[in-house]
DNA sequence: GGCCAGGACACCA
DNA sequence: TGGTGTCATGGC
């Protein structure tokens, strides 16, 4: 594949789904608590968890840190694996206040490759959660893979199914213009994208790609 | 009632 | 490094 089809594969999700503004979210915190509690989640139970924190007032460094993981636990019940995502949250303000005072910018204004390597270094923190945060919450183009990205290139036939997180994240670096604007929506388009062909859940007909694609899109209905 | 969701980690060979 | 089990709620 070359650079000028994936950026027409994404000029044509953009024409067919309209740009996300993504992430949704009203800061910067906010977007860590969203891309840690969104692991493995639907995004609609982990809004229910987020709405719950901000109505405790705790949406923030200090607030996470004061707070008890039992109280943390059922606020962010309805996101699911609430005894595993209670603690990343403790471990990443900790993170946070042992390293930089718990100063957030101080973290996020670091080198795009230093604040990854801080954050990978994090207990709950994998390479997508990383990206997000370096790309939504920082706003540094890194580019965020994901079961979708992986799921629906490969279908099309351009990427290996068996192709590890580094190498598929590179796939795009490479084949893409260095852009903080294209790197946000082409991943929300994807995830978008996603949900709509959901193995289960065929939507809609024809493939947005304008490929004849491995997969049977028709039967799938991309668009 | 079963499947899946905007993953990461532990443990094993 | 690769493959599998585990974590857990809520929507469809």
């Amino acid at each position: 594949m070359k650079s000028r089809d994936l950026i027409e594969i994404y000029e044509r999700l953009l024409k067919h789904l309209g740009k996300q503004y993504w992430w949704p979210a009203e800061t910067e915190f906010e977007v860590i608590i969203g891309a840690i509690l969104t692991q493995a989640a639907a995004w609609k139970n982990v809004e229910i968890a987020i709405e719950n924190l901000k109505a405790e007032k705790i949406l923030n460094p200090a607030g996470i840190k004061n707070t008890r993981q039992n109280q943390l636990k059922k606020l962010i019940k309805s996101a699911g694996y609430y005894n595993a995502k209670s603690r990343k949250l403790k471990e990443f303000v900790n993170f946070l206040y042992k390293n930089y005072g718990g100063d957030l910018n101080l973290l996020l204004n670091q080198p795009k490759n230093k604040l990854r390597k801080d954050l990978l270094s994090i207990w709950g923190i994998g390479p997508e959660t990383a990206d997000s945060i370096v790309l939504y919450a920082a706003h540094k183009p890194s580019f965020v893979v994901d079961a979708y990205t992986k799921r629906i290139f490969s279908r099309l036939g351009v990427i290996d199914n068996g192709i590890d997180y580094e190498s598929l994240k590179k796939f795009f670096e490479n084949n893409l213009p260095e852009n903080l604007g294209i790197y946000k929506e082409f991943h929300a388009l994807i995830v978008e994208l996603g949900k709509k062909n959901c193995r289960t859940k065929p939507v809609c007909g024809g493939c947005p790609f304008g490929y004849s694609c491995r997969f049977n899109f028709k039967d799938e209905r991309a668009l």
